[in-house]
DNA sequence: ATAGAATATTAGCCTTAGCTAATTTAATAT
DNA sequence: ATATTAAATTAGCTAAGGCTAATATTCTAT
């Protein structure tokens, strides 16, 4: 391999799959991962091994895999590539939410510090992408906000949508475009039916009606 | 390799290469390439043997390499997103113009025509990327600006600084930037010394000598 | 405590893209 | 025309990331 020829991309993507899975589990299984990536079981017992030998996670067979504090680090800031990258594509590129993520899957192993921080400086500085995801700082400080689902809120509240859980389903965040709830947007929650009924609100002074699912995809925050 | 995971980058640019040293002599030696690209002559002959088999490029043992038509679209491809990457780089993020090309030559392989087609509107479909480089257009068309080097003028003529040659050489173009030779400035040639001596001229009213190697690398097109 | 099922790992192959060393082909100079 | 020399190719290795099929380990249910 000579200079080490680096492809980023295979390394970043386990990590940050790791990185996710752990929060459910910590030792993640392999065939967790396996499952998020979609490759066989064998070649992520294969490549895991690779990444301990790496010092990025640690791993026990049988027993699953856990992230370095190296490993965080990079899982880290490829989550935070990919955020800034989300945000910069819609507001420089003027691409729209749904379409955002995928880009970012590939351009987040093709920034570097350089590249990180400018779209950093120009887009100010931000704090979250446009699905609400909190973005990392270059100290891996994650913002902890406490939004519930939608469906956990007192009826008759007034809330603010926060964050939407999943900005990989498109075709999910153009219905919730749709319907006006996009991170910000103050809603008034008037109706829940039991269960898991549709819930009703106010968002924009129109009435709406959505289903307990995309209600789960929802996170708020209370408004005071 | 399944559903053909293609890594675009070492394809890509070994026809950019490909491309860029036909225009010197057309069936380009393996050994050339090799130079171009920094790496030895044996994996060249490799990859152009994989090249050849995918179409992109005609390869005859010991006789050289030519692009196929299939070849030359996707390096024309490749250069067009290379270019207008480096336009945007400058334009959207701020990067300097002896920077933006480093970071082209990695994301020219992250960009797809989605993005591709976002920049281009973004910047207003520009025709020169820039250090004045063609940006070619979707069909494959690129311009042909008929500039010559800055030491083939008339003396006392005037012209106006169209390209420089070389966007790879980040100290050439800082200096160059130094004394004002961008891309569309004006330019009055004062004085030009024999035996590839100096060329004297007056840039923004202000009178600048510049060395024969310099002035090679610089284009110029005479203002009528 | 143990059989059977479910998980996980290993063995063995593949492709890409690099390398060095050995060999072959082409070019040049007598 | 032939001998050197230079250029190019082949042979054989390496590493990353995939895959399938064969094993091995752990869990679960009796
Ligand atoms: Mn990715
Ligand atoms: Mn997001
Ligand atoms: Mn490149
Ligand atoms: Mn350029």
């Amino acid at each position: 391999m000579s200079s080490s020829r680096k492809d980023r991309r295979a390394t970043e993507d386990y990590l940050k799959a790791i990185y996710y899975l752990a929060e459910e589990q910590d030792p993640v299984s392999t065939s967790r991962i396996a499952e998020a990536r979609g490759t066989r079981p064998a070649s992520v017992t294969k490549m895991v091994q690779r990444l301990d030998r790496q010092g990025l996670v640690r791993y026990r067979k049988h027993r699953g895999v856990s992230l370095t504090d190296a490993g965080l680090q990079v899982a880290l800031s490829t989550l935070r590539r990919h955020r800034l990258t989300e945000l910069f594509l819609a507001e420089a590129l003027g691409l729209s939410w749904d379409e955002v993520h995928e880009h970012a899957e590939v351009l987040e192993h093709a920034i570097n510090d350089r590249l990180e921080e400018r779209m950093d400086a120009v887009l100010g500085y931000p704090e979250f992408d446009p699905h609400g995801d909190p973005i990392p700082a270059k100290d891996g400080t994650i913002a902890e906000i406490n939004a519930r689902p939608m469906a956990s809120l007192p009826v008759g509240c007034k809330a603010r949508v926060a964050r939407i859980v999943d900005d990989t389903n498109s075709e999910l965040l153009c219905y919730i475009e749709g319907l006006g709830l996009v991170p910000g947007i103050e809603v008034e929650i008037k109706q829940i039916e039991p269960f898991e009924g549709p819930i009703t609100l106010k968002v924009d002074g129109e009435r709406r009606v959505v289903g307990h699912k995309v209600a789960a995809m929802i996170l708020m925050t209370l408004c005071s």
